[in-house]
DNA sequence: TTTACTGCAAATTCTTTGCAACAAC
DNA sequence: GTTGTTGCAAAGAATTTGCAGTAAA
């Protein structure tokens, strides 16, 4: 989906609740749907006080980032390191996320059976589903494989995960409870 | 599992790693035990410093649920609400979890299935699982059915889930991105 | 006696909000 | 002109941490 059909439909979504267009509403936009990664929202206004001339105030960004959440254009992700991560999904197809807990990395996958056994346990239950999140918490490939490597060189304990506030650490550990 | 078993384990636990097993930690233990509910660090601060004699400061409640976490007697659960909430999991088989929005009330549900394809797509892309966390958010079968209820009736918006922090209402909306 | 633990209050982190000036419509 | 928006700085909420005193081992 380009950019121009994106700003269309964002405008749509603004005029059907009476709200307005403005310069910084169509930075933000723009920027979210520039980056391929999932980004925070003290990343998005970094990217935007770095990158662009206009800037746009921290406090924006966050009601921004809500507002393109409740039209669905974007989605928040919490990967457990006490920030939310987005990423876009206008016109991109529901996935779910393989989380690496040393170096970050974050896959996707999807899987229609599983969609399909969700679906029949609600339906079980009377419970009316509205969406769902499905992480998969564990090593990648390359980090798993270093992990061997360093576990047979003598190394015994992991080194902390290369990443944030270690604040976040126990919410990492929302271990698949 | 019986009380006393579980305090044994957590007594190993700590020897383990050279902690001490306090009347704290003890009280803790007990109290996160006793409950067959869903409970945040504050919640468990304030059962104990209602319920009980010894008082355990907000810092030794989190202090030692990080503890408990570690050891893998409890799992935290992020319902999308700005807290954690815990449950305790030594002695439980693995389970994922059904959030209401509404009510917030969380139904628990296992599906072998959806499990090993879960194995079988980390296999395939080299990820070496260690945890996960399925989380499927709707509405249960009471509140789904007073919603329709209210939607004949002409009650068009829905009335704000009856919970927490409004700070917390954009983290719950981690749509199943 | 040594080493770890506790409570307190201050500090942190991410995010939201009140309000006055400002810009779409 | 209205009505919604922005930026700022202050407010919040949940959780962590430094430190001095206390208690397991």
């Amino acid at each position: 989906m380009k950019q121009d059909a994106i700003a269309k439909a964002f405008d749509a979504f603004l005029r059907k609740r009476s709200l307005k267009l403005t310069a910084q509403r169509r930075t933000i936009l723009e920027r979210a749907f520039a980056t391929h990664e999932h980004f925070s929202a003290e990343q998005l206004y970094r990217w935007l006080a770095s990158e662009s001339t206009a800037k746009v105030s921290r406090a924006t960004v966050y009601r921004t980032l809500a507002l393109l959440q409740e039209g669905e254009f974007i989605a928040a992700l919490d990967v457990g390191r006490g920030e939310l991560l987005y990423e876009h999904v206008l016109g991109h197809r529901h996935h779910d996320h393989m989380i690496c807990l040393d170096c970050g990395k974050i896959e996707e996958f999807h899987d229609s059976r599983i969609e399909a056994l969700q679906n029949g346990i609600c339906a079980d239950k009377g419970f009316e589903l509205v969406n769902h999140t499905h992480r998969l918490l564990g090593y990648c490939r390359a980090c798993a494989g270093q992990r061997r490597k360093d576990a047979k060189a003598g190394t015994p304990a992991s080194k902390p995960p290369a990443h944030k506030t270690p604040a976040a650490a126990g919410r990492a550990d929302q271990s698949g409870a």
